[in-house]
DNA sequence: ACATTAATTAGGAATTATTACTAGTTAATA
DNA sequence: TATTAACTAGTAATAATTCCTAATTAATGT
């Protein structure tokens, strides 16, 4: 894999936001540094940096969101504000008990918590 | 809201499946009752439907599946046959443990738990 | 420094899933 | 049976994403 000013921006990108952003932000925001960058870029090494483990995706209502933080974790998603929260939810026994129940190999569990956040509780 | 030939079977094909079937799949079992059928026809009832609460979206991998379960259940996702397996997971206090600890109101909890199902552990 | 070369890019075309539009059809009601 | 508003088929439009290709560029050897 070569050197790609590209893809570098782009991940410094991902890196600079908790805010999930699509690859539609990604390229607004690049375009900021690399002003001739083609959204095609932005697609191709959103995809590479995903399959190398350096940001992951995130599936949220038919479109595919970029998130720096590749360690197992959750979302909470409000209905109001279409913003997506990071949270930790601890299940532990919750992968050896699918395992066994089900035979089932677990490679991810993905909990996505869909509701109201604070700031929209009336 | 008048009756109408088109949307019942269309329901009919949804509840007659626990594949967890896309517009597409729903489309060409329908045109096995109604040659004429369009697909328009069919992603505009799979959604009245789904705001009926007659059946529920399951948002796969970037692309709408419909369930006629519309009871809250998980999925166990194989990455090898792409299927969905229906699950029940309990998770008594998560509901509220979120509420108090992030402040947010839930509706509903989405768990998919990615890895290989039976048929396809070697 | 310079030439070679294979990976990468910009820009646009193509594809896929889905929604919108419209003239014609049909279920409900009187 | 006539009226009418909802619904449909067929097609055009849109949105997100991928594919294609000639031109560019990073890496390597000279």
């Amino acid at each position: 894999m070569r050197y790609s000013h590209q893809r570098e921006t782009i991940k410094k990108v991902v890196y600079g936001t908790d805010s999930h952003p699509t690859a539609e932000w990604v390229f607004r925001k690049t375009k900021n540094f690399i002003p001739k960058i083609s959204l095609g870029t932005v697609y191709r090494n959103l995809k590479v940096l995903a399959e190398m483990g350096q940001i992951s995706v995130i599936n949220d209502d038919n479109i595919s969101r970029y998130d720096w933080n590749t360690n197992s974790h959750n979302h909470l998603k409000c209905k109001q504000c279409d913003s997506l929260i990071d949270i930790q939810l601890v299940n532990d026994g919750l992968i050896s008990n699918i395992k066994k129940q089900f035979k089932f190999d677990v490679d991810d569990v993905e909990i996505t918590i869909i509701g109201t956040c604070s700031k929209h509780i009336k």
